[in-house]
DNA sequence: ATCGTGCGGTCAATCGTTTGACCAAGGCAG
DNA sequence: CTGCCTTGGTCAAACGATTGACCGCACGAT
């Protein structure tokens, strides 16, 4: 069992030509003129060796690591799952290894430590709140960097979806439905995707000349959106209750579900609940919920493709064009006449 | 706006001193004699200019690249979510970064060949079935590594769960409700925790002289459980049907559920449920869903501490002793009497 | 006067690849 | 016969950090 690493120097004496040469069959430089017989006994001995270039030399040399770093807030977030799965793929189809960290314990600071100098070629922010200090260290660092999903102050490189028209479409089932008291609980006020699904909710409710419901702030998470649901429904006016909600995320819309059914409200009965995100889970909860389906997993790819050729000063500001759609279930209905 | 990266002869440069001396400042030597003056010049240096050690250089010259790899199937399973956030915690506390991958498109090998010769210093396998072919090759490349929550045939490199004593726990539950023909949706026949929770369960029926109930395989899927629950509905003796069901799965138990349902049966009354892995969601469901918690975040964060003083050809086989403990809901009741 | 030793560093080889520059031999045109 | 091009490679200097070996000086002991 050797296991010695075997180096280019190693296949170079095998097959008794220079290390340059074997280093340029394997990168498959197309200055290099060479016969075909030598190119074969190169490949034979890379072969019989077993070799695998060196990473760290090469991009020491290169100055190229071949990673993109994708920073996200929560593993168990399957909204973010969905991200990871599209940039993976994308990265993979480049050659490159995407390196995915959280913001466990510390935040991205820290993470950048440990991924040091020269680990990554770029990074790509998802759903991260602005940290202007933070992107001005990547710029210094010369690291191209995305937001995906979230804007925030001053930043001029990102891309998201149309959370608007996805809000949009939400409101406007509801309203066909019949619904005409529409509540709308929000993501956290801090995140952007939030402040987009209520301007599209604002838009699509004055379009179609009803009234603003309540707005409700929730965290993405179970837990946040039964705290909101429960605020929602005693903040109501006896007899004013909103027929339907529409839910800024589908983790929350769990949690909100759950809080009217403690309230004694029957789904879709008493209170239809539509949500963005749709989840493969949706489908299977009681009532299955209807969601409005995002293209997340290309969001990942399109920002891993973006970042692969970035200038690093390049401006980006992007609407992800791809579909967008209603998937009607269990949980929306008319409104109890 | 400078951009050039610095590197430790810049910094010689500004301290007035060698390279050696900044490095072994950078890296803490102990061995390193220095005035505390100069010492202080140095880190002047390194702050004034914002050094930062260029780590393909590094792991070039020391062949460690401060990396674990952590493979897992599937980044939507909220399972793979804890570990992962275990294992993440752990690495930084090491100073080392996590790569976590997953099976997209290709499988281990592919992976493998991305990651590359040096890149990671270790590898944890989470959730993949037998590959020796592979383990082999990791051999070859004296890579560390280590299977998480799975054994597999012949593998001598491992650290799991005790499924078998949260299958018990699940079950004497049950059978402490006066439960008597109770069902077991095992995960699909390949994984190793389905072999060891079925195992489990079987123990606990013969223990409290019960006879086994019948048993379903079933994907770690919402769509797999709703398929197994229906077919094991279907197949059950009218009058005989099981009045309780163990899935192996939190996920499958979510989509089992909704599969009882549409065969228009209540939970808990007709039929009460619980399944292993605790999260989140599960209080949230309808009905909230009694679990086995097990320490998943505890498993990725000692698999990390393993590999981290881990000689390549050590034998390792752990079962991590932690907390497993049943969580109480609303999906399991007495029997219908 | 000499030796040993502790202090405060310096020197330079090395890790494995990449890549611009260079070169020998043969062929062919003038 | 000379000059020049093409073919098929070779040579060696980087990339940036680490680390064992070494060195000059001062001081105390013998």
């Amino acid at each position: 069992m050797k296991r010695a690493r075997v180096t280019l120097a190693d296949v170079a004496a095998v097959a008794k030509v220079d290390r340059a040469v074997v280093s340029r069959v394997v990168n498959k430089d197309p200055t290099l003129n060479i016969r075909q017989e030598t190119r074969e006994r190169v490949l034979a001995a890379i072969e019989e060796l077993g070799y695998r270039p060196n990473v760290a030399a090469r991009s020491l040399r290169t100055s190229r690591a071949h990673m993109f770093g994708l920073f996200i807030p929560d593993f168990a977030n399957p909204v973010y799952a969905e991200i990871i799965k599209g940039a993976e793929a994308e990265a993979a189809a480049q050659g490159y290894v995407l390196v995915t960290g959280s913001a466990i314990g510390a935040g991205l600071g820290e993470y950048m430590d440990r991924i040091g100098q020269g680990r990554i070629d770029g990074l790509l922010l998802a759903g991260t709140g602005d940290d202007s200090g933070l992107t001005a260290q990547l710029d210094r660092a010369a690291i191209p960097w995305l937001m995906l999903n979230n804007r925030s102050r001053g930043v001029k490189r990102y891309v998201i979806l149309d959370d608007q028209r996805a809000a949009a479409l939400a409101v406007e089932h509801l309203v066909r439905l019949g619904h005409r008291r529409i509540a709308h609980l929000a993501g956290p006020s801090r995140a952007d995707t939030a402040a987009r699904r209520s301007a599209g909710y604002s838009a699509a409710m004055r379009d179609a000349g009803l009234p603003e419901g309540p707005i409700t702030a929730a965290d993405y998470t179970p837990a946040g959106g039964a705290a909101a649901m429960a605020r929602l429904l005693a903040n109501a006016p006896e007899g004013e209750r909103p027929t339907a909600v529409f839910v800024a995320n589908v983790a929350s819309a769990i949690g909100a579900m759950d809080a009217a059914r403690a309230a004694g409200l029957e789904i879709p009965r008493d209170l239809s609940i539509v949500a963005v995100h749709d989840l493969d889970l949706a489908g299977y909860l009681n009532p299955a919920l209807t969601t409005v389906r995002m293209p997340l997993a290309e969001l990942g790819r399109r920002g891993v493709t973006l970042l692969g050729g970035l200038d690093p000063d390049a401006t980006v500001a992007e609407v992800l064009a791809g579909p967008i759609e209603l998937i009607q279930r269990r949980s929306t209905a008319p409104p109890p006449s």
